[in-house]
DNA sequence: AAAACCAATATTGTTAACAATCCGACTTGA
DNA sequence: TCAAGTCGGATTGTTAACAATATTGGTTTT
């Protein structure tokens, strides 16, 4: 992916990834029980890194931890935070994307141009852990580029809102939401890109 | 304080809250790298705990980390950043106490009073390190009384906007704002409970 | 003198063993 | 029968040693 290879990412931030994409996507019940000892089978590793992927995710807000009896699942928020959380995540995609557009270069276009061609084939596929995965990567392009610590916070309010896509009739409008955005930031159109999000974000 | 006794904290916890409180009250210089060695001396623990405690910061943003270069203490925000934090921060607060509110009851009062009067000391006492604590704790006490899960998404924004007080003259500025807040509070009125706050959290 | 190399040290990343805690099943006594 | 006690396995919390990586300082080479 974006990561480089001559610097091979820690054992964590691998483990973290995959539980995270497993999570968000519905792969693992709600208030399901995790535990180290089986994470580590599964990984090959021991527990060390595991423990730190459950303490960062729990941070993340996917999973909840409680002294000495291990992390669960999260259950999604209520309405009403629910819908605190999308003003919030919101008003932070808008941000991001009005401070990264000074710098904005090409090779962000082709980074979302592969994206979008993911989120795409997953659609077409109809395969709903690869859509969320490659929706919120795409999301997370431009936070990112704003600033590393608006990515974190972003990334903690979105794990937690726990989108279903319920509103959309099918994969594909879901595509074509984001191609419209894409596009919009490709001819370096701050304000349309600004309002598209503000719809796509619901 | 208002954690329970018999069921001891962690170890991570305790080193957690009291790196937090140090970093918050710029006891840390920024960039100032952080060794898990020395800390483990420190609080006579591990590395383990200490590590945990880390990521864990690291998360909530006082921290930065490296990979293989451990973490530096982190800078304060940028302004367009710091502004939009400000503005995030304000809608979860006012959300929080709206959704408190319907089951505040008179321990949540005496809590609040209590912390008032910690902080009407800080202020006396012009200590910076306890002036920040407590202001902290006060806001903290309705935000965690909404949800677990928004008191972490508002300690990670609160974290890194680095308050700095400097728009007040005084502190016993900073001390009659939240008396009034919690008067407010006291009478059950939400309204103004709320419009308070958004003219503190500036 | 400047750059490239190399060794020694410091620091983080990982592991496996040990300690503390929790939970369920079973026993015991009224 | 039922409640309290307690025993053992399962699970998390902590530790110390080991492995991998980065940094520092000196040496050599150009």
């Amino acid at each position: 992916m974006s990561i480089s290879l001559k610097n091979p990412r820690r054992k964590r931030d691998e483990i973290c990834d995959t539980l995270r994409a497993e999570v968000l996507s519905g792969q693992w019940e709600s208030n399901q029980p995790v535990r180290e000892h089986s994470l580590a089978e599964r990984f090959g590793v021991s527990r060390g890194p595991i423990r730190d992927a459950l303490l960062q995710l729990t941070q993340e807000g996917a999973l909840v931890y409680r002294q000495n009896k291990g992390v669960r699942v999260s259950s999604p928020p209520e309405k009403a935070d629910r819908d605190l959380l999308f003003r919030l995540r919101r008003d932070l995609e808008i941000h991001c994307l009005k401070k990264a557009f000074p710098n904005w270069n090409n090779a962000d276009d082709a980074q979302l141009t592969g994206l979008l061609n993911t989120l795409q084939l997953a659609c077409t596929q109809e395969d709903l852990s690869k859509v969320t995965a490659s929706d919120l990567a795409l999301h997370r392009h431009w936070v990112s580029r704003a600033s590393r610590e608006m990515e974190v916070i972003w990334l903690s309010i979105t794990v937690r809102m726990r989108m279903a896509y319920s509103r959309l009739k099918n994969y594909m409008e879901i595509y074509h939401e984001h191609e419209s955005i894409v596009k919009a930031i490709h001819r370096r159109d701050l304000k349309a890109a600004q309002s598209l999000i503000k719809r796509n974000v619901i």
